[in-house]
DNA sequence: GCCCTTATTGATCGTTCGCTCAATAGAAGG
DNA sequence: CCTTCTATTGAGCGAACGATCAATAAGGGC
């Protein structure tokens, strides 16, 4: 993709955020904004125009990749009473799972972890809180259990469903992250991933809320 | 840890390594050999002393945290005929995600896979060759399937170990390097996880084995 | 076709990177 | 106590980093 010059400012920071987010995404939030803008066909004191500073564009690449492609109708689809809980939980995960399985997603993600920036601890607590909270209030009902006023979620109730969605997460590390070159349809994978781990569920979070009912009892 | 000049070069060198693998798996394998040395309370040439290139300290890392620390009891535990294969499974997890949920682990794994090295891709075709091929050889024998020579194991059958085993290890990656407190006891976290996930693992995977054997199939 | 605005560049600053090497200093043997 | 060996250091190399700024050139309005 050659430049052709004198862009519009718009234009122009498109295609730097576009093009950082792919770069930083290959060689890590270490990358150097020289070969950067070697890779777009611009020169380097370009990028200082449109971003005062290298930690000014990768914010702006957080908000691009992350807060952007936050999906609003998640949160409606957890809370459609018209499915049940279960199901829910399935299409969010089939749809979450197709947006973040990307390579620049998943990596950006990690690299921010390991830099030590909030953001992945602030976006998992989006998906807790906006997510997982609803889901687990929906399936109390189903079972006839205690609302979450009358008794709060616990902790092992959200491992629940953070261990399925851990488990549909790492079919994308294993690739994205672990060059492991996964031939196979992760699609499909997670959807069988899912067809393994639903059925059980229900049962699973009855036990689980007893048991935190009941003091600490163990199994 | 004050030096205490002049150590023998078997004492230096291994506190060398061992401040190597604390530093990077904490700043990411981008971090600097002024600083390490900083850290150790040395100067820095003397680490080009004990190595020649920041390169060679590195790959000697990967020796240390993940060569040394590979335990030849989990290829006997997991072909122990004696237990039931889910209960070797079992042992081998737990066992396994005790010693990888580690700072100093994780982290290194995630930020080499991050820079493109081949590290995490060689371990996970360990872990799926010398751990997973002979559990699912024995799921196969325990269900009276044919054995991987008369039908190789498929990617799909791996995938149903790998899927639980995502699950546990994004326990730790959620607290090492999403930086999310786990104040939860994650022991015990991922042997509820097990005691979900194991009991229909059986079923399914025959199921699995037998869509294979008959074509192309689904579900 | 000319002018004026401004997107873009070339040159460069101060700093820090991985790495080298001659000089220094601490322990062990006689 | 003095010599010898070598672990350790201080000074510094060339290169590359993030960031700055005056000079340049491309396009739009008249």
């Amino acid at each position: 993709m050659p430049t052709g010059r004198r862009l519009s400012p718009e234009a122009r920071e498109r295609q730097i955020v576009e093009g950082a987010v792919a770069y930083f995404a290959e060689v890590g939030l270490d990358g150097h904004t020289r070969e950067l803008a070697r890779r777009l066909g611009i020169t380097q004191p370009l990028l200082f125009r449109y971003f005062p500073t290298k930690a000014a564009l990768i914010e702006r690449i957080y908000e691009e990749v992350y807060l952007k492609r936050w999906d609003a109708g998640w949160e409606r689809m957890v809370r459609d009473t018209a499915l049940p809980c279960l199901e829910r939980f399935r299409l969010f995960e089939i749809d979450y799972q197709r947006r973040i399985d990307d390579y620049s997603w998943l990596r950006i993600f990690v690299s921010a972890g390991l830099k030590g920036f909030d953001l992945p601890s602030r976006y998992l607590g989006l998906v807790r809180e906006r997510i997982f909270a609803p889901l687990l209030e929906g399936m109390r009902a189903e079972s006839g259990l205690p609302s979450p006023e009358a008794q709060p979620l616990s902790a092992d109730e959200f491992e629940l469903l953070f261990g399925i969605h851990g488990a549909l997460v790492y079919v994308g590390l294993r690739s994205r992250v672990y060059g492991i070159d996964g031939t196979a349809d992760r699609d499909a994978v997670r959807a069988a991933m899912l067809d393994a781990a639903l059925p059980g569920l229900l049962a699973t979070h009855r036990r689980v809320v007893a048991a935190a009912a009941s003091g600490t009892e163990r199994r």
